[in-house]
DNA sequence: CTGAAAGCGCTTACAG
DNA sequence: CTGAAAGCGCTTACAG
């Protein structure tokens, strides 16, 4: 229809606020207004407007709103976890946020160890001039990477198994929720001797897990026998480092509750070196709930945090200032982790 | 030092191509042809301007060069392959290009059984007047796409299986190879009664493999027994299903190849489930290599593709046209997958 | 090899 | 409630 319009330009060519204002009979300017929502319109102007940016097809141009915003429409996803299947889940779970909002997401991975980390994330925030940042643990847990956001000005919100940030910054998610789940699980199937696999003490996660592990365990009366106590590093051969010194105790655990899967399938593979048989000689329940769980043999008790709902709610709080909206509510959810019960802990022998 | 030279404006805001003109004695279009690496430049006019430059911590603003060029300095990556893995992967190789040169990556992920894919897509291109896109399959494979990207004159480059493409629009991947060296490996372990698990129709990859495979095969004088040959989806449920199809046969295969990893493992599943026992009484081989292969037990043998180096070569090939490179020697290059030999499968009984 | 003018498509003061 | 002017920070013709 647009292209049949004379006045509509060349075929082809896009609509500009130009093309609006001509049609619509009014400046730019009321253009401009209808089209960032401002409440001094007339109802019929408004809706004249309105009319002639549906019949043409107008969209804004986001470079240009950019340059006069002094602010582009992209948001940025910086992130350090290792984890695949976290980063596109929460990949996804931002889009969902973002979809009609006109607003972009442009991923930006890092590395906390490399010296040009600051830099680089500088370099990345100020050139884009970002409309806002949203970042996963562990780089969520950064302070020198949140005070340069706080003085370049760039509004984030952070992911975060503890309260790092004031409400409407912070994402909240209760790990040790789940974890005191596997700890009940393991108990109430009767075992007592019961190992743990910590991750490293860059991620806030490790403490908060075993904590909660730790605490629900202790409410039972089944204290932690310090040789079960592992440090592994969340990966897969940590994991397999794990399984080993703890079953080559004289008294070997009967169930290993490790904080990440990628560890849990390590202390299985570990498990099978050893020659023993799953799950019959050991019980594992793993952390996070990753798509292998449930494809590992025997398939893999884990606790599950809803990474594209998180993703989701990071994002609509970023973009609630933006909207105009009160964050209150927003600000109340905390997330919670559910024990995803399948067949890799059975009853203790 | 910028900030303690009063001609470089405020502290805290950036210098722009203004100043650099009035540091440097010089236009404004001087500067953008310094920016722009134009050759008719004086050289010692060059050196002033990037001296001032440099001095001034000066970075042109992409979105008014964008305004001005009419196309941002955006690229996207639309995708809709299902594997985690593999997106992350290729976003990393393709951000590895595109570091230094000043253009973001913006993810898009879609969904090709949805009425409004190309509606979406096209809003998405022609919004953000992105400099160009790289796709994966399957969306790779889909023809509305392409036209759709060649209406709107959007650069592109294709990764696939098949050179559907022009080799500068196009990143060819030797699926056929792969399949027919997992094919040797099978045959050379003694196995006779193979099985074949391919993925759905929608995929030119699973002709692909399928054909490397069998031709390797027939070369041997293994001909594939129909009963063996067993459709998929690319799922790993749908693995479940063909492990327990091939397996109740009267005469099961002794080693069945799928076409992806996740089939795979859930044939491995399957087989546990009729209480076989991995490897000695099947053995599997998968294709993708994806993290996963390494974890399961037994460790999955399976075929890998340099996913994120494929991330590289597509965005390279997409960026060539704009430095002004040759693009020949990049179009040359095929990449070839590898057998990764684990020990999922063993010599025949 | 270099520059003054006009423009990319929008918004922010400033008026009325 | 609405508009004419100036500006965001660059680039594209057009001159010289």
């Amino acid at each position: 229809m647009a292209q049949d319009d004379p006045r509509s330009g060349k075929p082809g060519k896009r609509a500009t606020i130009n093309d609006v204002a001509r049609e619509a009979k009014v400046s730019k300017k009321t253009v401009s207004r209808v089209i960032n929502q401002s409440p001094f319109v007339k109802a019929d102007t408004r809706e004249r407007v309105n009319a002639v940016i549906e019949a043409l097809g107008f969209t804004p141009d986001p470079q240009a709103r950019a340059l006069a915003f002094r602010r582009s429409l992209l948001v940025g996803l910086i992130y350090d976890n290792p984890s695949p299947t976290y980063v596109v889940n929460m990949q996804q779970g931002v889009l969902d946020a973002l979809k009609g909002s006109g607003l972009e997401l442009v991923v930006h991975p890092c590395n906390r160890d490399m010296p040009t980390l600051l830099d680089d994330i500088r370099g990345f925030v100020e050139r884009q001039r970002l409309s806002g940042v949203i970042m996963p643990p562990s780089v969520s847990e950064d302070q020198r990477v949140i005070a340069l956001l706080r003085e370049m000005d760039c509004p984030y919100v952070r992911i975060a198994s503890v309260a790092l940030d004031e409400p409407e910054a912070m994402l909240v998610t209760n790990d040790g929720m789940g974890a005191a789940e596997a700890a009940n699980h393991l108990a109430s199937l009767g075992h007592r001797r019961i190992g743990l696999v910590r991750g490293p003490d860059l991620f806030r996660s490790s403490a908060v897990r075993s904590k909660g592990f730790l605490d629900a365990l202790a409410e039972r009366g089944i204290p932690l026998d310090p040789s079960y106590d592992f440090k592994g590093a969340y990966t897969f051969e940590s994991g397999v480092a794990a399984g080993h010194a703890l079953l080559a105790l004289e008294t070997p655990p009967t169930a290993i509750f490790t904080l990440n899967d990628d560890m849990a399938i390590g202390v299985m593979q570990a498990a099978r070196e050893r020659g023993l048989e799953l799950p019959r000689d050991l019980s594992v329940v793993g952390f996070d709930d990753l798509p292998m769980a449930a494809r590992v043999w025997p398939n893999l008790t884990s606790v599950r945090l809803p990474i594209r709902d998180m993703g989701r709610m990071a994002a609509e709080k970023l973009l609630a200032p933006m909207r105009g909206l009160d964050p209150t509510g927003l600000n109340q959810a905390e997330v919670r982790p559910t024990l995803i019960v399948r067949n890799s802990a059975i009853k203790a022998a």
